[in-house]
DNA sequence: CTAGGGTTAG
């Protein structure tokens, strides 16, 4: 333990504790420091506030602001766009806007981190075109925007799936002297690989080095995971091979992203070393890391350990995730425990999550696989939101149940809405067909898929 | 105090 013999030693040792959520220890240093006569600043109580807006919310941030008011400390732009951030995390919009109201109510000039902060939510929460006022305004106020500005305007661009203008606003830029930092392409690439632009993010990825920028782990990791997505597993593989030769480190993105892959297609074993070599790198393990854990546990058919290793990051304060109960609920299904599973289902609703669609097409798969096919049609047709993956057990249940006269039924309410199918889900059921003496609605159903197809596009 | 990659189902 070091001596506090100055504000500014206060300030980082108050930092430190609130990094590690330390709270508790972090007001005993701040009350041992006015006891000798070391007086916090507004750094002190900006850290505390940032402090307890990332554990407990911004209402505590907000009693920590009052605070601060009472000891005679002015907030100044950093305590308002501290507050301002822990708004945006939680997606609270109107707060934030009132929070931006209440800045300059009480005098204080919003700075460039403000708006950035601000466009930000508002891109959070699915409203690109007001996130783009506030990048006008940016300019319109004469206020010198950051590069991170840019690069949030960028981001916010591509998760609303307007890549093609984020494109064209690098290019304009560019125009305009702009250097995109390695981060800009990271986010572009990204967005590219996720709107399936291929050719595009290899032209990117040469123009990376154009600029002199050398591709960094983040990079590689999203083109990996690009590869993965396209069903270039080969070429994903040889991407980690290079990061492994080229000395990168890895960290639990690059480890998840690739066992994840494995895991997907079965190769367990390969799976299984690739979180084994994790664990022995000794990285700090997040929940995604945990989830790809449990996943791996299921997939090796070792349910208890996946439970075993539930209660362990529970107990660890780590908080599970609606993923980790969906690899649950799948692993129950694939196990046969239907009972373990609609118990777990249950358990979920009762923790508050949202009703989940992946872990329900899980559940109805399994009752299939299963055959209990009039359990699953029940559940099915009481399920509000289905999906291609929805439609595809059902109908891979269906036939096995040789109820071909229904599965073409549905198998073309799928087509005609849209919803892509399997070409496997569509030969069985054909064949179903024609297997059972019906040849010609066979041939029917073959021609008003095609049909429907040619509709839709 | 703001910006980038990873984990679930057919």
């Amino acid at each position: 333990m070091f001596k506090i013999l100055s504000t500014t030693s206060l300030n980082i040792c108050i930092a430190s504790l609130c990094r590690v959520k330390n709270l508790k220890n972090a007001e005993a240093v701040l009350i041992d420091g006015i006891r000798v006569g070391i007086l916090p600043d507004v750094v002190t109580y900006n850290t505390l506030i940032d402090g307890y807006c990332r554990l407990f919310g911004i209402d505590s941030g907000y009693s920590v602001l009052g605070r601060m008011r009472e000891a005679g400390i002015h907030p100044n732009v950093i305590t308002y766009n501290t507050l301002l951030s822990c708004a945006s995390r939680y997606r609270l919009l109107y707060q934030s806007l009132d929070i931006f109201d209440e800045m300059l109510q009480v005098g204080i000039l919003p700075d460039v981190w403000s708006y950035n902060i601000l466009m930000h939510c508002f891109f959070k929460v699915g409203k690109p075109d007001e996130a783009y006022r506030v990048f006008k305004d940016i300019f319109l106020r004469n206020i010198y925007p950051s590069p991170a500005t840019f690069n949030i305007m960028f981001t916010g661009l591509c998760k609303n799936w307007y890549t093609d203008n984020a494109l064209m606003l690098l290019r304009n830029l560019q125009r305009n002297g702009f250097r995109p930092e390695l981060v800009t392409y990271n986010i572009l690439i990204d967005g590219l690989c996720k709107s399936g632009k291929w050719r595009t993010v290899k032209g990117l990825l040469k123009e990376i080095l154009d600029y002199g920028h050398i591709p960094n782990a983040i990079t590689y990791t999203t083109v990996m995971k690009c590869c993965f997505k396209n069903k270039m597993f080969n070429e994903g593989l040889e991407i980690f091979s290079e990061m492994k030769a080229k000395g990168y480190t890895f960290d639990g993105f690059a480890y998840c992203t690739v066992a994840g892959a494995l895991l997907r297609t079965g190769r367990i074993e390969e799976a299984n070393q690739c979180m084994g070599n994790m664990f022995r790198s000794g990285i700090d393990l997040d929940m995604v890391c945990y989830n790809t854990l449990i996943n791996l546990y299921c997939k090796e058919g070792k349910l208890e350990d996946a439970f075993g290793l539930l209660d362990e990051v529970e107990k660890m304060g780590l908080e599970c995730d609606i993923y980790t109960h969906t690899i649950l609920i799948d692993g129950l299904c694939k196990a046969g425990n239907i009972q373990g599973a609609q118990r777990h289902l249950k358990y979920l609703n009762k923790m508050g999550f949202r009703t989940n669609l992946v872990a329900f097409n899980s559940f109805i798969d399994g009752l299939c696989k299963l055959g209990q096919i009039e359990y699953a049609m029940q559940v099915f047709e009481s399920m509000k939101v289905k999906d291609e993956f929805t439609y595809s057990s059902i109908v891979q249940g269906l036939c096995s149940a040789g109820r071909f006269h229904l599965a073409a039924r549905l198998l073309l309410s799928c087509v005609r809405s849209g919803v892509r199918i399997l070409r496997s889900d569509k030969k069985a059921v054909i064949r179903g067909l024609r297997f059972t003496g019906f040849g010609p609605q066979a041939k029917k159903v073959q021609s008003n898929i095609r049909l429907a197809k040619l509709l839709h596009y």
